[in-house]
DNA sequence: CATGGGATTGACT
DNA sequence: GTCAATCCCATGC
């Protein structure tokens, strides 16, 4: 197994974090699959749980880099986000969307039979393909249940484009969701002209 | 202690 | 396009 990305990795602005994590590929027990779209939260603005500052539920946004933050959305789905920068911010990247690279037979069996390129296509979706629940929350992301690794060696330098957040209501206007270009397994195509190349293409 | 809202998904019209 | 399902927790009385 390769190693896992070092605490040190996530020590860093939160939206860098989420830009450099397009391309890594996350594993959890047999099933892994490369993270092709991500969003960056903030406790600075208001999409971000951290906002309301450091409380029993917002405790591990502000836990140190390199946590895994898995919580319930609307009482149905657990969100996987990568914890960022120091005890004292509370920022995490959410995992919006992966391509499925193994233990696919798993995926399938946790979430019916649908296509392939359905079966990671959400923040939802993916968490339960992979089998994660609540009990993943304040684990470590380097050397728990829960692991993310480098780029894959295809996708050593991915074209990403940047846009606005999905589902979210307030800080729609900060341009903080990240995703590969081409990819089948994200989770809704682009607004027309809301998204921004950060790379020229090519 | 009661209430309301949410970083979503799948089924249905 | 609309809409319900359903859990955690922040807030307010």
């Amino acid at each position: 197994m390769i190693e896992a990305l070092p605490a040190s990795f996530y020590d860093r602005p939160v939206v860098d974090v989420a830009v450099d994590l397009v391309g890594c590929v996350l594993h959890v027990g047999q099933g892994s699959g490369v993270i092709v779209e991500t969003e960056a939260y903030h406790h600075s603005e208001p999409a971000c749980h951290a906002y309301v500052g450091l409380t029993a539920r917002t405790s591990t946004l502000f836990a140190a880099p390199g946590i895994a933050y898995v919580y319930r959305s609307y009482g149905i789905h657990a969100l996987l986000n990568a914890v960022c920068e120091g005890e004292d911010v509370g920022a995490a990247v959410l995992v919006r969307a992966l391509e499925p690279l193994t233990g696919l037979g798993a995926m399938h069996k946790r979430r019916g039979r649908p296509k392939v390129e359905d079966l990671c296509s959400g923040p939802g979706k993916l968490t339960q393909a992979l089998g994660l629940d609540l009990e993943a929350n304040a684990t470590s992301l380097t050397g728990g249940p829960v692991r993310i690794t480098g780029r894959h060696p295809d996708w050593k330098d991915p074209e990403i484009i940047a846009g606005p957040r999905i589902g979210i209501t307030r800080g729609v206007e900060l341009p903080w969701r990240f995703c590969a270009v081409g990819s089948r397994s994200v989770s809704r195509p682009w607004p027309p002209g809301l998204a921004t190349a950060l790379r020229p293409a090519g």
